[in-house]
DNA sequence: TAGATTGTTAATCGATTAACAATC
DNA sequence: TAGATTGTTAATCGATTAACAATC
């Protein structure tokens, strides 16, 4: 089993990539021409293929409709993934307005929170109460869910996600979850992610000031 | 300079993790105690502080006061930082609306849209118009942005933001953007990280069926 | 001092890139 | 066929981990 987190997604860019080849009409691709579109080495692109099994035809390069197909499964695209949301403050919000996972087969079917002003039990997505969550997830068979509570809730409603069968965790409270090792967990982390901007931009202005004195 | 990003992302660990031995009332700490806290190795903890001039004490460990000032020196966080937003749909409302920021020295200034309807003038973070973006960030020394727009405009107000002085890009649109290399962009994409997720998750469970074999 | 911990060098590990024989 | 491209093996690169001399 492939764990390295970098080549998966390179084979969500290749698979983005390939789409917008068949949009311009071309029926089949090397290992060069998806390299430049992606940003990455020919012999990468060769390489990521062949830790799948895929494989293309020497001299011919690879089919473009098979391709796809074949990324399309890999990343578990050949089915709805239905997915839950527990949390509807603004990042709840901002998941079920949010048009572009339809087209990728990623379908948010229903909100949960605590807070009764905000059920709605009759939208597309409904909003529905917190002690509805296991049996929803159950009778549905949800394997996906998102956390979107603040930090001090978070962890209880991971610990509710992994007992009503949740595998899968994308976790945007701004802490450090504790999980059992069949639930897989992955974090969004805003602050995090900007004070990693901030440390390069600061590096950057830093060289800088350093090559100017060297030019000077 | 490191230009090594999980580097920068122990570091801000590590000062999460030392605010909280302070809070415990410590005053020294060693390599080994940081690094189970963050999950990693006491040689990693000593080597990542070696990169950056950081020294203790043989035998006695590192001071935790010291420490902290270090990091925070080290990230940027010994000087607000000023970030403004461009978009305030659902993203853009979280951001403003998320309270972890302001205790981490990062402030949102404001934020920008072109819907006359969101302008908000006189609030804390107030809304104002997109073409008034160049003049503040400009009279305000901005040099973090984070585009939170559809991203048919994004590569729009990326080159809005590049031109205006802005040296640090968090972009939550779901699109490559193009930049000249004196802006260091960040990508936020919950469509990738959600494929990724699901990737895993289904490979889990692949693996698990396949354990279950061996064992019946 | 004796013992524990740092700081740094060397070894390991894993991922990326280069090279090239196989082959369509 | 000749030439171009794959598929795979080997080389390189970079990051993490282990080891240990220096030293407080």
């Amino acid at each position: 089993m492939i764990t390295n987190r970098n080549c998966i997604v390179r084979l969500s860019r290749y698979k983005k990539a390939l789409y917008r080849f068949k949009a311009m009409g071309f029926v089949k691709f090397f290992s060069d021409t998806l390299g430049e579109a992606v940003g990455v080495a020919p012999s990468q692109v060769r390489k990521d293929f062949s830790l799948f099994g895929i494989s293309g035809n020497r001299r011919g390069g690879y089919n473009l409709d098979q391709l796809i197909k074949k990324l399309q499964n890999i990343l578990g695209k050949d089915q709805i993934q239905k997915v839950v949301v527990v949390g509807m403050g603004n990042i709840g919000k901002a998941l079920i307005s949010y048009r572009g996972f339809e087209k990728e087969g990623i379908q948010i079917v229903s909100v949960f929170d605590i807070d009764p002003a905000k059920f709605e039990k009759d939208q597309t997505v409904p909003v529905l109460p917190l002690n509805e969550f296991k049996s929803f997830v159950q009778d549905n068979n949800i394997l996906i869910g998102i956390i979107a509570v603040p930090d001090i809730a978070a962890q209880q409603v991971l610990d509710m996600m992994s007992a009503s069968g949740i595998r899968g965790v994308l976790n945007f409270a701004p802490i450090r979850l504790k999980s059992d090792k069949d639930t897989v967990i992955s974090n969004v982390n805003f602050e995090l992610e900007l004070e990693n901007l901030i440390y390069f931009v600061n590096a950057a202005e830093k060289q800088e000031l350093i090559n100017e004195d060297k030019i000077a």
